[in-house]
DNA sequence: TTTTAAGGTCAACATAGTTGACTTGAAGAT
DNA sequence: ATCTTCAAGTCAACTATGTTGACCTTAAAA
């Protein structure tokens, strides 16, 4: 009767025949993402954010005083797509912005110490993926996967 | 007077100061799925399609004949969300659907010729800019790289 | 004082998805 | 033969994340 066990649909890795000795390898980058970020936005979701709030909150953690439009560059998103993310983690004091003495006319940014927690137990979720799948392969294999992966990031 | 020079936002990566040993590979694998799919995606522009179309082309060229329904499993969307692509593919005449003789309530889909050069083209792009990656760490690395990726996808 | 730069906001739109409700067509069961 | 079930198809309303274009405000610079 075949009664077709559901596969849990975009969650398990689908088996595909591969036509191509390089598709396993498209394949793992597909999934290779979900994985990484799939316990982090499971985290961000029950504080209401998501993925655009974490990668700004990433950045301004790593330039702290950064103003708005060099994080508009940085993301690489307009200031309008911006504007509601943004917002929502300023008014949930995430983040504060203040204009500089001297800079008047442009704001910074900096994270609170709740947006530190914030963004440090997202990005913690991440780092703890990619960490156990580095202790597989030793110190040698996590190099060639960086060497690998900046190849392919540079590729533009 | 520092001018800022526009940074061509969003196509290169941004040097963040890394405030833990793995961030620099939690931007590697952000930027490495977007180096993977830009020319893939600039191509399938010039077709009028894009990752969705890319997505249900790949699973039928590897598992030709396959069901809508099993589709919808593999590449964990709604049907309602398969609908659009799935028949613009159709329309486009990428893809072929018919009835089976025996299991004649359920449709198979098939890639045409025109389908499969699309379809092998657009991976072609990404195998392409793996490939080049894998040639410069050599095939250990190459290991290593897909046995870090299959760990992290593992992450359910 | 006028211009420029940075930021903010509004509207309209695109894309890629969701859920819910319903229809159609073919197969299987009684 | 009819009823039920299953696969597929469709319609509507909604969400999230982005885009352009237009316009306004504020502060600094010419």
């Amino acid at each position: 009767m075949q009664k077709t066990v559901p596969h849990a649909a975009g969650l398990h890795r689908a088996s595909l025949r591969k036509l191509h000795d390089l598709d396993a390898a498209l394949e793992l980058m597909y999934y290779g993402w979900r994985g990484m970020t799939l316990s982090a936005d499971q985290y961000l979701a029950t504080l209401g954010l998501s993925r655009p709030h974490h990668r700004i909150l990433y950045v301004v953690a790593r330039q702290p005083g950064v103003s708005i439009g060099s994080l508009i560059e940085i993301l690489g998103i307009s200031k309008q797509a911006l504007n509601r993310p943004l917002n929502l983690l300023l008014e949930r004091k995430l983040l504060t912005s203040r204009r500089s003495p001297e800079q008047h006319r442009s704001k910074l940014l900096r994270l609170t110490e709740a947006g530190k927690r914030c963004e440090q137990r997202a990005s913690d979720h991440e780092r703890k993926v990619v960490s156990e799948a580095f202790d597989r392969v030793g110190p040698r294999g996590a190099a060639a996967w960086m060497a690998v992966m900046g190849a392919i990031a540079d590729n533009n």
